[in-house]
DNA sequence: TTTCATGTAACAATAGATGTTATGATTCGA
DNA sequence: TCGAATCATAACATCTATTGTTACATGAAA
């Protein structure tokens, strides 16, 4: 698939799509071919690579909006705030990639079968 | 406390500390005087109100970074990831709020003690 | 050799958060 | 009553990160 086919799936741009499937392509998930049918495809194993592989592929982006407004305060009740919520923010973030871990590709795929089937049903 | 002195401990500007305080006011947690020996005050039991009700009180913001790119994108592959995301996020931002429900402003005042007491002992 | 595609750098546009300035209203003490 | 201190609020400015765009180079295949 052409990065022009997945900009407009995605409603963005071509060169955007291409930065972030370069960091896929670097962690050896896809690859991607110049000239005449080139593109991108998937070369890791569908049933292997999870939500959590990706994340990580990505460079592990900030999971959270919300945190600590100082990373270390001088202030003391600020300390005794981002101490309180590091704890749950950490706890949070552990579930949610433990959660990440458990989605492969493979499982998407099947998603996206029953979808794809309903749809078809849909337009009888 | 004056809106000036609460800005310099967070290194902000007093306009922005009235900005964010005034959603606190609202929700009855703090009020606000004018004039000499004004400034802001806590008016809510420190027992009672906890991170999470702050969060609510500051309007709920949006606690994750990364996330969905449309809410509901006609492109099926797109539904299947989102759907596969959404439960995790669902459940991550839960645990997170329990935490929060379960932190009340008296706690974060006893560890605010400890620190202060260890910073006192320090400079002996 | 032409066409189609990625690779990449440089720059632009955007949006949201944060910071700033200015002015008005209110309170309290002298 | 006057003046200083303080919040209330609107308007505007700045900053920053993301996203989008343009341009050009590189490589592959018909």
């Amino acid at each position: 698939m052409t990065s022009e086919a997945i900009a407009q799936c995605l409603g963005t741009n071509p060169v955007v799509v291409r930065r972030t499937m370069g960091f896929l392509r670097e962690a050896g998930i896809v690859s991607s071919g110049r000239g005449h049918a080139g593109g991108w495809r998937i070369t890791a194993d569908l049933t292997v690579v999870t939500l959590q592989q990706l994340h990580e592929a990505l460079g592990e982006p900030a999971i959270f909006a919300i945190g600590n407004r100082t990373e270390n305060p001088s202030c003391l009740v600020e300390q005794s705030v981002n101490a309180a919520m590091e704890d749950a923010f950490a706890d949070a973030e552990a579930l949610l990639l433990d959660r990440f871990a458990h989605v492969a590709l493979a499982d998407l795929v099947a998603d996206f079968k029953r979808r794809h089937a309903e749809t078809l049903k849909q337009k009888d």
